[in-house]
DNA sequence: CGACTTGTTGATGTACATCAAGGTACGTGG
DNA sequence: CCACGTACCTTGATGTACATCAACAAGTCG
């Protein structure tokens, strides 16, 4: 794995996991936290720019976010990079690997972060043992993000949709306060998630911040007026239904 | 439901599924066989056109694929249809309104079909006493396909991309024959699958046809040298590794 | 302090959308 | 059988959203 791992030697006790503050996610039933508590092997740290995963390897663990941003990207034959959707906290980072034996994508840190680890063997006793966790694990499997990308949109609607999806993704795991975030994306990032090039995406991103809807800076996000943002994406406000795992 | 339900009255035992057939699958485990047969409630025939689940409903079935084609979609608000994948043989349909509660997208069959269908109450029975077909349901939702859109590729890099793709996939399922495969789509499918007008698409795969890679006729699809073509797609021919269900 | 990463802006070319028209095949009712 | 509609495919003309190239500015870091 690339970059630097940051072992504290501490591991955070499955009773006070950071996850469990998020109403978003079910209770535990007190057999399930005893089986995921033994299930847990170790904590990881890494720093922002860390590669957790990379396409093509199967060696990898499965991994809980407890905290931190990461994103998911493809490589493109011609060098250029594809991200395919980003990772905040109680996702799932490595199911893929667990289950099909290969990442079909690569996935690193954005920011630094911290991670509880599960060995893959033992996915397996989970299915035998505790059907109602298997049934969320699938259910995780079946929910995740695609299509940020989806066809003939305008590069204005397409970032307008970007910026409200993250920020209501980050507001489910209590990453907002208020009306702002700390977006650690760069333009690049965000050029790189909605195929377009550096330079277009820097200038209809002003032309968003020109319409008051939101405010930006390098590592800030402000929403002033959702409503409007989500009439220049276009699409629906979808309700993002909550339900839970860990 | 729209469109007509063709229902024939007899239902294929599950010992002679059309499925069985494919070698991609893999064998079932006597008692998971004598379970699937149970859970099996019917069979459902419905003509060409025919919308199996409507984005937002909750109230289907789970269905697996016996034969025919179909294709998954969201209308956009101002009216457009973004196409986002296409089901083959031995694909599931409805996972996610069963998992989810709600569907996330629609699906249209392309073809006549056949179908089996899986009453969803019974899922939760699969998961508490066979935790290797739970496995597999993961498993296939885990790898459903996703992004032949990805990013900023040429209108002919994504032709060649879904030509290639879609060839692929049906010779799994064994329905190509040697290089030819009987293609169900019209041009404004394949538009409303990459995000381009129809205008273009159809001047743009005259030019892939015009490499002499591929024979295209309006249902049917040659494979004339799928290594030229690949190459076209710039995409790396990627082994689609199998492991089954049913 | 320079080296580097990130953001900003203008000039030029092109891949694509849109508009508009027409062509071919197939089916249906008279 | 023909007249007609409908679904699908085809082709040319025009405009625009975007990529690419090329600089430069501002912030950050060892």
């Amino acid at each position: 794995m690339a970059g630097t791992e940051l072992t504290s030697g501490w591991k955070v006790p499955c009773e006070q996991c950071p996850l469990r503050a998020y109403e978003a996610l079910r209770d535990f039933a007190p057999e399930e936290l005893a089986f995921v508590r033994q299930f847990k092997c170790s904590e990881l740290n890494v720093h922002a720019g860390t590669t957790l995963l990379l396409e093509g390897n199967n060696s990898a663990h499965l991994y809980t976010v407890l905290n931190g941003w990461a994103f998911r990207y493809k490589m493109l034959p011609d060098g250029r990079r594809q991200i395919l959707n980003y990772v905040l906290p109680a996702d799932f980072v490595g199911l893929q690997a667990s289950m099909l034996n290969e990442m079909q994508h690569s996935v690193e840190a954005l920011t630094d972060m911290m991670l509880c680890v599960f060995p893959r063997e033992k996915l397996w006793d989970l299915y035998r043992n505790h059907p109602t966790l298997a049934f969320d694990v699938t259910w995780l499997a079946a929910r995740e993000e695609k299509i940020l990308n989806v066809g003939r949109r305008t590069a204005i609607e397409r970032i307008a949709f970007l910026l409200l999806h993250l920020f209501m993704r980050a507001e489910q795991v209590r990453l907002t306060k208020g009306n702002t975030l700390a977006l650690p994306l760069t333009q690049q990032h965000m050029a790189d998630t909605l195929g377009m090039s550096l330079v277009h995406l820097n200038k209809t991103l002003k032309r968003v911040v020109g319409t008051k809807t939101v405010r930006w800076k390098p590592k800030s996000l402000e929403i002033l007026d959702r409503e409007a943002l989500a009439r220049i994406a276009t699409y629906d406000l979808v309700d993002r239904q909550a339900r839970p795992f860990i």
